[in-house]
DNA sequence: CGCCCTATTGAGATTCATCAACTGCGGTGG
DNA sequence: CCACCGCAGTTGATGAATCTCAATAGGGCG
């Protein structure tokens, strides 16, 4: 889980366009108000951009590449909450800490915004403010169905599932292929299974031909409807 | 599930104090202001107050009894998310829709606010508006928990967690009662697991002393420290 | 080419779900 | 006042799903 490769370099942008252009801009919308006052940074592979507790100062936005957020137990077991693709935000807090770990899922380019910049923004702008909002209940939207996830579903339905999520969020329709940014034990790691579990289902999902497997991170849909399917329950 | 002697009244309150006398007021705090527009009603044990899917016209606050929010998969599968107790908002929504069901767990008390009104208030009152993204956020931490729980945690743990956040919600020592207002089956939706593995946890519990079940709907604290322990994995 | 890391597959162990019987309590009515 | 009924909860026996442990495979990189 350590990885010395890694470094991190901060830059200073000057405003605008530039990065604006990096970012699908159906995610971010008007948070663009956002990049002005932001810092652009870079981590590597499994490196910690923050940790559980740490103190809250800055918000990100994930720029290029993956990061996943999650929980850690002290004896080693841990939960992903969420990963986030180019144009999520993060790290933006209830308390004074931060309630999760955020760590690159591959290397990865991030924006940094510090929690008073924000507040000011948001107190100047209401689209944002309102965006922020929207954002907020997005999210527990999310991690409403995630319990459902956990709580209730069969090993193969939570992971066909998370790749019906993944198609969804990409507009992926049959025969089209999904990026795995993440690795087995990391997709283990958000579904509350094990990594053997994981690959049993994605074996068996390959032999009955709803899905094609042409390299580790990356997943071919074969059969949309009947992911959905499986997904919900029917059989 | 269906409870033929529940019925509904709604009734206009004047303003202020009446209302307010009866809330908690280290959860509601300075939400006060939305008493002022809202409409006491009442609901009697299982009976729907909005579904999932149902347009969100209305933010409730639980004035007396308890409520579950929860989500249904297409088979009867249940989920719960949360028990809400008096002081406890809810129905506060992202998108058009309610995005969960809500039932009353017993008789149930609720003022409720219309979502124009509380758009209202929340705009003029920046106190008003921060508190609400705090209680978002603060939903949010403690999905974040439950996504732990669900994901990482044996059946014993998910029970013992669960006694210990009722202890800390209401502030319990050892040799104090708490009221568990939830059935059995409610508390095995809550927790992912069947009802029979939820009474055994219980049993065991008790017979390891760390807990004592005088009646169905209380459970008395015996050692604190020991359940904070399981909870947390630490044999 | 060979190594290392990740993923896959296999066999056995464990936890939890399922199915079924029984208990206890509250309410109702004789 | 007591007997019966019904529901919610508890306990027991069995089985299935998933985890654990172990061996094998495959791909990228020095």
């Amino acid at each position: 889980m350590s990885d010395a490769f890694a470094t991190n370099h901060d830059s200073y942008y000057p405003i605008g366009e530039t990065i604006a252009a990096e970012l699908p801009t159906h995610r971010t919308g008007e948070l663009a108000a956002l990049q002005t006052v932001s810092t652009m940074s870079r981590f590597g592979r499994n490196q910690t951009i923050f940790n559980e507790g740490d103190d809250a100062n800055y918000s990100y936005t994930v720029v290029a590449g993956g990061v996943r957020l999650c929980k850690l137990m002290s004896d080693g077991r841990r939960q992903i909450a969420e990963f986030l693709l180019p144009g999520d935000i993060f790290g933006f807090e209830a308390g004074d800490e931060h309630s999760l770990t955020a760590e690159a899922l591959s290397d990865v380019v991030v924006m940094r915004c510090s929690r008073s910049n924000m507040e000011r923004i948001s107190d100047e702008h209401p689209v944002v403010r309102k965006q922020l909002l929207s954002l907020l209940r997005r999210e527990l939207s999310a991690a409403q169905d995630h319990l459902v996830m956990l709580g209730r579903q069969t090993a193969k339905e939570r992971v066909t599932s998370f790749l019906v999520q993944l198609a969804e969020r990409a507009g992926a329709a049959n025969g089209d292929s999904l990026d795995l940014p993440m690795g087995r034990q990391d997709i283990a790691d958000y579904l509350g299974l094990t990594i053997e579990t994981v690959c049993r289902a994605l074996s068996d999902l390959k032999s009955s031909r709803l899905i094609g497997i042409p390299s580790r991170h990356q997943v071919t849909i074969r059969n949309l409807d009947a992911l959905e399917a499986i997904a919900v329950g029917d059989e």
